[in-house]
DNA sequence: GTCGTTGCAAAGCCTTTGCAGGGAA
DNA sequence: TTCCCTGCAAAGGCTTTGCAACGAC
C-alpha cells in the first residue's frame, strides 16, 4: 500500500508549479521551500514512484540530463533555450514520419529535441 | 605539437572498420584487438583529443548514453534497434523545420532519435 | 633529451542502495 | 502497532584527473 507521505506530496505540487521539465536539482531545491529536510535520496525514489505510478514520465535530454515532466500531455518535444538554459515543451509534432526512415526499419517511437533561443531571452537580447 | 601513438591511431582504425556509432566500452573492446594493453583512460582521453580534431562528434543517446562517430557524413540522425540494441545512422533529415517550433523561438539546430526494430532483426522475427 | 602520452589508481559526478529510526494508516 | 518511507551515508556506474614511467620526434 502506497502511503501519502508529506515529501511526495511536496514533490508533486513542485510539477504542479511549474510547468516545464525540471532536473533532481530543480525538484530537490524547490522541494525544500515545502520541506526543508528533504532528501536527495526522497527525491530519486519518488521519482522513480511517480513514474511508475504513471504521473511522470522522465526525459534523457541529450544536453540537460535527465528531466521529469508531468505525463497526459500528449505528443510533443522539447526546446532547449541556450541562453537561459531551460526546456520548454512545445506542442505537436513536426516529424514527417513516412520519411524517417528507409525501407525495413520499423519505427516504434521517436524523440525530437531542438536547440536555439527562447522567446523571452530573444527579447532581452533587442 | 600532437604525436601519433599507436594507441590513437588505433582508436582511429575502430572507427573506419566500424561505420556505425560506438560507446566506450565497444570503442576499448575493438581497441585492444589491435592494442591489447589499451586502457580505458586512454579511450577517453583520446575520444576527446579526436573531437577537439573535429574528427569525431559525440552523441548523447537517450537509450545507450554517449556514443562517438565520424564527422563529415552530413545531416543525418540516428535509429535505436530495441531487439539488438545498436544504433544506426540514416541518412537525410524528415523534420519539417518551420513547424518544429512556434513563433518566438529561433531554432538553431535540432537532434531526432528514433526506435524501433532494425531491417536485420525484422528479418529474423520472421 | 623533450614533453606529449600512457597505464594505473584515486577522485568526481550522478544515481542507487543498506540501514535504523520515524511517521502514515 | 504495522511496515512503508525517510534521512544519512556508503556504494555503484561512468568519466575525469594526478602522477610517475614511457615513447614519439
Amino acid at each position: 500500500m502506497r502511503r501519502n507521505t508529506t515529501q511526495r506530496m511536496a514533490i508533486e505540487q513542485v510539477f504542479r508549479q511549474h510547468a516545464r521539465p525540471l532536473g533532481v536539482e530543480e525538484v530537490l531545491t524547490y522541494g525544500r521551500r515545502l520541506v526543508p529536510s528533504l532528501n536527495q535520496a526522497t527525491v530519486y525514489r519518488n521519482l522513480k514512484i511517480l513514474i511508475d505510478d504513471g504521473w511522470l514520465k522522465r526525459i534523457s535530454h541529450p544536453s540537460l540530463g535527465a528531466l521529469y515532466e508531468r505525463t497526459g500531455k500528449g505528443h510533443h518535444h522539447h526546446f532547449h533555450c541556450r541562453v537561459c538554459n531551460r526546456a520548454f515543451e512545445l506542442p505537436g509534432c513536426a516529424l514527417k514520419e513516412e520519411e524517417a526512415a528507409p525501407d525495413g526499419f520499423v519505427v516504434e517511437e521517436h524523440e525530437i529535441f531542438l536547440f536555439g533561443v527562447c522567446p523571452t531571452c530573444m527579447g532581452m537580447a533587442e
